[in-house]
DNA sequence: ATGCTGACGCTGG
DNA sequence: CCCAGCGCCAGCA
């Protein structure tokens, strides 16, 4: 049973494999009849710049414990969906979401 | 290592 | 209002 490598834990808080974790933490945090924007996840997860990235995470993410329908594009349009752009507005619309949470 | 691609965002025209 | 041009970053060939 080998001891948990320290420096390896704390490379990672840099690397893109815990960037990427960190997007679908604050994505899986998302409430229920809330969306954030592409933009709003990725500075939440560490680099507001990050927002196309943000999307190429996403995309490639099929995990259903994350909810990436509650996250739309900065312009109120919604963007992209895996399972189907439809199911993704029909998603949101059932959820009766309001508004862009920024103050997470 | 290098070059494209894309669920983005902003500025102009 | 619509669209092209750039900048940005991660993923993948």
């Amino acid at each position: 049973m080998p001891m948990v490598n320290l420096k390896k834990i704390k490379k990672n808080l840099r690397t893109k494999d815990a960037f990427r974790s960190r997007i679908l933490d604050v994505v899986r945090g998302i409430p229920k009849g809330a969306v954030l924007t592409y933009k709003e996840v990725a500075r939440l997860a560490g680099n507001e710049k990050a927002a196309r990235a943000v999307g190429a995470v996403l995309r490639r993410n099929y995990n259903s414990e994350i909810p990436c329908h509650r996250v739309i594009k900065t312009d109120g349009t919604f963007g992209g969906y895996n399972r189907g752009i439809e199911n993704k507005a029909a998603i949101l619309k059932k959820e009766g979401y309001r508004a862009t949470v920024n103050s997470l």
